[in-house]
Order: C-alpha cells, then sequence, then structure tokens
DNA sequence: TATTGTTATACTCTATAACTATA
DNA sequence: TATAGTTATAGAGTATAACAATA
C-alpha cells in the first residue's frame, strides 16, 4: 500500500498539533519552508560522520547496490544523477576500501558492474546504527504524532525524489 | 522525554492513511529510512539553480538575515554550522553582489555587523519561486493528504535541525 | 589572554572535455 | 559512429592553522 491509493486524511481527523496546523498551507509557499528545513536537517544529519567518513553518494551507492543488486557504472551515475566521472570517482573510493567490487561485464566488454561487497553489506549495517544515531536520538524525543508525520513524510519524500 | 522514557512507539489512536500506515516503525529504522528520503530529496531540490547560483548556506545566510536582522559573522557561523573562515567567505560572496552589507559593530571594534541589503531582499523574494519551481511543481501533484504530511513534517524538521 | 575575523592552504565532491576501448 | 568508462583539469565549498586587531 502506498500514499498514493490510500492518502492520509486532511484536517478533521489529523493529529492535534503539527499536522493540522499546516493542512492549508499553498504548495509554493510550502515548498519554500519545506526547502529550508530539509536543507538545514541535512545539513545536520551530514554534519554526523561516520569514521569511515563515506561521502553521500558512496552511502547511496552501497545502498542502492545492497538494495537491487549488481549495477554498471552507468546506471548507478543516472541513478545518483551524477555525471560518469564523478561515479567513477565515488565507486573507486568504495572499491579502494573493499566495499565495493567492480568485475567485467559478461556481455559487454566496455562495461563495468560494480556490486556491494560483503565488508560493504557489514559497513551498511554496523555503521547505519551510528550514522542514524543523532537522527534517531531526536525523533525519540518527538512525541508520537510528530514521529508519525515524519514516517509519512518520508515516503511521499522518497516518490518525489523518484520523480 | 528522552529517548528512554518514551520509546519510539505510536500512539493507536492516530488516524489511518499515511502517518499511521508507519505508526510501528522504531525511531532506529525510522531513522535510517528518513535520512535516505532525505538526502535524496535534498539532492533534487539543490540541483535545480537559480541564476545568481548561491550555496545553500549563503541562501540560509540571507534568509536568516531577513527573518531575525542583523547577525555577526560568528553568530552567523554558528547558526549555520559553519567554520568562521567559511562563513567570510559567504559573506564576502553576498557582499560583492550587494546582496548584504557588512559594517562595524557599534561598541566591538573586532566584530562585523552582517545585513540582508534591499537587493538580497528582492533576490529572496524573486528567486524563491523559481528556486522551488522543482518542489513545487511536485507538491502540486500530490494529493492534499500527503502534501498536509509534508506541511507538517516541515514543522518537525525545522524543531529537529534547532536542536 | 581570549575572542573576532581574515588569509593561506589543502581536501572533497562535482563538472566538462578529451581520450581509450568496445559495440 | 555511438556508447562505456577513465583521465585531466577546474571550480565550488568546506576545513584547519597561522595571523591581525581588538577586548
Amino acid at each position: 500500500m502506498n500514499a498514493r491509493t490510500v492518502p492520509a486524511q486532511v484536517d478533521p481527523s489529523l493529529p492535534k498539533g503539527a499536522g493540522g496546523r499546516q493542512a492549508r498551507q499553498g504548495a509554493a509557499t510550502l515548498a519554500a519552508d519545506l526547502r529550508v528545513a530539509l536543507l538545514r536537517c541535512t545539513r545536520r544529519i551530514r554534519a554526523e560522520k561516520s569514521d569511515l567518513e563515506l561521502s553521500d553518494t558512496q552511502y547511496s551507492v552501497l545502498s542502492v547496490l545492497d538494495r537491487i543488486g549488481p549495477l554498471t557504472l552507468r546506471e548507478l551515475a543516472d541513478h545518483e544523477r551524477v555525471q560518469p566521472p564523478s561515479m567513477t570517482r565515488a565507486v573507486n573510493g568504495l572499491a579502494d576500501r573493499g566495499l565495493a567490487t567492480r568485475s567485467d561485464h559478461p556481455v559487454d566488454g566496455r562495461q563495468v558492474l560494480v556490486a556491494v561487497s560483503e565488508a560493504g553489506r557489514a559497513e551498511l549495517r554496523e555503521t547505519r546504527r551510528r550514522r542514524d544515531a543523532w537522527l534517531a536520538r531526536r525523533l525519540a524525543e518527538l512525541d508520537p504524532a510528530d514521529r508519525a508525520v515524519l514516517a509519512a513524510a518520508k515516503d511521499v519524500l522518497s516518490r518525489i525524489a523518484d520523480s
């Protein structure tokens, strides 16, 4: 079930507090406010570094490889919306640390298949809690209604990022 | 109220829909998913450049100066959580374009007061719609309930970023 | 001495352009 | 010719260290 088929209810039944308070805000104004909030929040999250100091792109690459399997460098670049040279660099950084592997494409000799290694998976598992510690601490301090709002927002934001 | 006394649980009386859908997701798991969604979404937003090509920090500086008035460079650096040299650079870029002004502090000769100029305010007003066009377009395509979720999330995220 | 801000310098991430290898 | 990927190079943003001016 996704939010497209089962939308959250608006005004009358939203929980008190943050949800109902801004329900009437127009898309244009909301975009401005939301963008500022997203950028500020993201900067705070990014400030919490893991020991390995992987870039956002590198973490995202490990994550997508873990989720949907080996991809070519071009596919990774398209997925992350960076140029091929940037992805070459990001993947090389992962491969140098043993977190990802590069292998020849079975049929097309031009292509390179990138996969997450076992060490990469372990890194994803092991460091997510540490990487997310800052955010999780704040989430835990929220009241349940606000946390539910963010859980819902997460799905909506993912769809927006995919669009 | 902290993470230990109030575990990441959700009130069963929450509404159905987007919020309720993920109501049981723990703070740790939610943190991971939310972080990925925030980072991906933010990267997409940032990819939409304005003509002036101000950095996130520069826009945020203009915005905060517009919102709460003149601040010293140190105060701006603390607020944006960057180091003083980075803020010097950001503010110089704004001042060079006439979007902000630098003036001597009335009592403390060491300090510099930074203020948004009229051109800076105009830039904020004029370019927000353009900067936010990408996001606003996606928001407009959402059903109202999902938009309400993001409006609520915006406030929660702002609080988190402030914490 | 401590604090504010700047300069010097380096690092990371990204991009474009030019190149190699393969289809 | 066209595509996949790499190398070379540059630009933006940030950081630390050293320094200047002021409190």
